[in-house]
DNA sequence: CGCTGTGTTGACTACTGTCAACAAGGGTGG
DNA sequence: CCACCCTTGTTGACAGTAGTCAACACAGCG
């Protein structure tokens, strides 16, 4: 409901944050995936590194698209504009995930993007990793498998809105942002959500509401513990025999 | 419901189909959009041709990722099936457009495609094209295009399936086929749908009940004619209006 | 000509939303 | 340091949209 704060917050440059990719705990998971270290060196000299606030926009619909972002630590979240104003978030996004790739098809970019908490964010020119496509084969094959992820991802948020009931949402997304704290090496059981209600309820397509009682009912049914925005899962197995159980209405 | 046809049916290449890029009618629009006539040339040498019947299914969720699909002619759905065993389509793709991109990332089909009716598709080995990649680097921007292209593509669908009504999905569904079959030189305001109510209603996450009762609806407010898949669109701006007008939930 | 798949219409149901009141937390300023 | 305020979250009562179930109509096809 309130509105992002000022695009024009600079991204500020920050050198000493110029730690080169092969330093970066996230290197498994981003872009430089699988890459030599020479060739990683050659994406390093590429690529900024910023910090963005929480509640600031990284970029937004309309913005002309020159980079692409890797999270490098923090949260974000993107959204789509309805035209009658209404929000659909579209994705979360965790450290070495990519931000920005449904804007090279127009130039232009076709959601917000808003830190969930206090961010880094590595700033890669596009035009200058096309560059490095044309002799690093390795980064151009990854490339390709992290938009495809993405289109893959957008896929099962189709499949969850559209075939899931309310209780099934959350369990999957619970279930979901567990197994990626998981795969950055935090405890998948327990942690800290970044994001309010609302915005897991805009997520879902549900209302806040909705959101309280389902957490409240999990939490009474022994799955998980709920204090605020802490979550720790006490029976994960159910949780996802919950998130992959029947319930149809499409 | 009812269950896919078997893969084993053969894919036929014919050449009386190897008509060149150059000479298909969807060139603008699909991947060889804008190469220079060697170079298209040269993705034409890659390309084979094949027939698929109404009904058959062009790959399947687990099949391995070699070729990705550009359709010709006809059309196609594709799915993701949830684990309970229910489909969520998650779009339809007409002449022009590319199937399979969500296969890259795993190297496994993610989905499955069945044609709705009697169809032609170009088959395009992934590997021969990655190679065209390195020397054709206008190919490759737009590879990249349609790639993120087909990602914005799923956000407005997350967009419809979080933020619209009934009414108003089915209006921007009718909206989406009417502008796509005008790019593609029908009319825009005539045509026949190729997919079922059911498919329909699977898409838009409604049943076909209602999908029967919100096209009587439009007609009653002479937005549109109905006579089964036949539809007539009367208003288009009113329908555009509808599908672009409030009506929030998330 | 009847059968089967597809589509239409009506009556009833239920899930999730809406509205409203209240509680709790975290920041800010006195 | 504490009081206050505003945002965020919880809970309850009620409502509405779209789903479910069921009967029927129509079309295409053998």
């Amino acid at each position: 409901m309130k509105p992002p704060t000022s695009l024009a917050a600079p991204l500020l440059d920050i050198p000493a944050l110029r730690n080169s990719c092969s330093s970066c705990s996230m290197r498994q998971l981003c872009l430089p995936m699988g890459l030599e270290q020479s060739d990683m060196q050659r994406l390093d000299g590429i690529i900024g590194r910023s910090r963005v606030s929480r509640d600031d926009t990284l970029y937004r619909i309309g913005d002309k698209f020159n980079f692409l972002f890797a999270v490098r630590a923090g949260q974000f979240k993107t959204y789509q504009v309805s035209p009658d104003g209404a929000q659909q978030i579209t994705g979360f996004q965790m450290a070495g995930e990519l931000l920005g790739m449904d804007a090279i098809g127009t130039g232009t970019h076709q959601c917000d993007a808003v830190a969930l908490e206090n961010s880094e964010v590595c700033k890669i020119p596009f035009v200058r990793l096309e560059e490095l496509f044309a002799t690093i084969p390795a980064l151009l094959r990854h490339f390709h498998r992290m938009m495809s992820k993405e289109i893959t991802r957008e896929q099962s948020v189709i499949l969850l809105l559209g075939n899931m009931g309310a209780e099934q949402r959350l369990a999957a997304f619970l279930v979901n942002v567990s197994s990626r704290y998981e795969a950055r090496g935090y405890s998948g059981t327990h942690f800290k959500l970044r994001m309010t209600r609302e915005d897991i309820g805009n997520y879902l397509s549900l209302t806040i509401e909705s959101i309280s009682r389902l957490l409240t009912k999990l939490k009474k049914d022994g799955m998980i513990n709920v204090s605020n925005r802490e979550i720790e899962i006490i029976d994960l197995s159910a949780l996802k025999m919950l998130a992959t159980g029947s319930n149809v209405c499409g």
